[in-house]
DNA sequence: AGTGTAAAGTTTACATCGCATAGATTGGAT
DNA sequence: ATCCAATCTATGCGATGTAAACTTTACACT
């Protein structure tokens, strides 16, 4: 896995790893094809072997942040309480939690240049936070805790709480604002609304 | 305004028209100095007495978008009852309402691309309809219908719900969803939550 | 061992883009 | 009538995305 010869070993997960450092200082406009390749030591072109264009690059990275927020979610859920409402409250608190510590990657995950077509990998990363939200609310909504209300409609509500937060955040339109601690209590009183 | 001569007249509201066409059809990849300035035949660096660089032209853009969007809005304001909840309900669906019927302009709007450095005129378009929103809130509060909620926050929240509904919406994430109706029952029950 | 094949990297080439600089054209102030 | 400043054009440079064609390596098979 370390031989420095012709062939790197591993050179994907090597791309995904410079991808995530130039995103990090750059943003995204600094994940160029050629800009990743440099950064992992090897031709302009290598990178096109293990990935069809820019596009598919950047869903690439997209889909590994969609994991690493997955895997951040379950780690807090594992230390939160057994009340469904408060379970989702500290949900949307790591959430917004997760857009604060990586603004670069997050912007990434919901950047307009993914909108177009969809890619596959991309899909079913994304696909498992809001499949873990979904199985809450309706936990919460079991539990007789939302009155008569929607689940689908209560998550989709509640992630676009903490979405939109979350970006605007890191977009400077909370300036001086507790974001985590508004995340919280936002999905809390949503939720008290539908009691 | 319309002579074909040698100095357009008004190039700079043409190629902002240009942009905005290139937008819906290509999204922001397709919004480049040039491309504007083909579409508004005009040689390829004509564009650049009017706007610094490619991010000055998106920042224009972007500042027309929140110019539209705040228009809207008071028009649908003018039309809404006069119960301050129900206005701020009847705002949460004008707003989400703007990003379904504008998609390529309010991804631009929040585009990771405009992140970085502020734009003066973009960031004074940007405040008008956090103001309205604002003073709303305020109504409702001293009506004595928050209880003793930061009006700030429930400000903030109210608007990252909008924002997160209309975004899901357009990057269809919220497939077969009325996200209309769910900016209204959503507004409704984080308010109702603070009563 | 020797060989053939596919994967992984490299090189070369080309169109386009953002941006800088310098020159041409025009309308209006003096 | 003259000058000037704003506006538009022409040309050039470096970087990027993408498409070939070529080279090197790893591996299965005989």
């Amino acid at each position: 896995m370390s031989a420095p010869g012709y062939h790197h070993g591993d050179l994907r997960a090597a791309l995904l790893d410079a991808a995530l450092g130039l995103l990090e200082q750059g943003g995204v406009a600094a994940l160029s094809l050629r800009a990743v390749a440099r950064a992992a030591g090897v031709s302009a072109m290598a990178p096109y072997h293990h990935f069809q264009d820019r596009a598919a690059l950047i869903a690439a990275v997209a889909a590994a942040g969609y994991d690493r927020l997955h895997a951040e979610k379950l780690a807090a859920l594992a230390a939160a309480p057994d009340d469904p409402i408060a379970r989702l409250a500290a949900g949307a608190r790591n959430y917004v939690g997760f857009v604060i510590d990586n603004p670069a990657l997050y912007r990434l995950m919901a950047s307009p240049e993914l909108a177009g077509r969809p890619h596959e990998d991309l899909a079913k990363s994304a696909a498992a936070p809001a499949a873990s939200l979904a199985a809450l609310v309706a936990a919460a909504r079991a539990a007789g805790q939302l009155g008569n209300a929607d689940p689908a409609a209560v998550a989709l509500q509640l992630w676009a709480l903490a979405h939109g937060l979350g970006q605007m955040a890191i977009d400077g339109h909370a300036p001086g604002a507790d974001v985590l601690a508004l995340a919280e209590s936002g999905a809390l009183a949503l939720l008290k609304g539908y009691r």
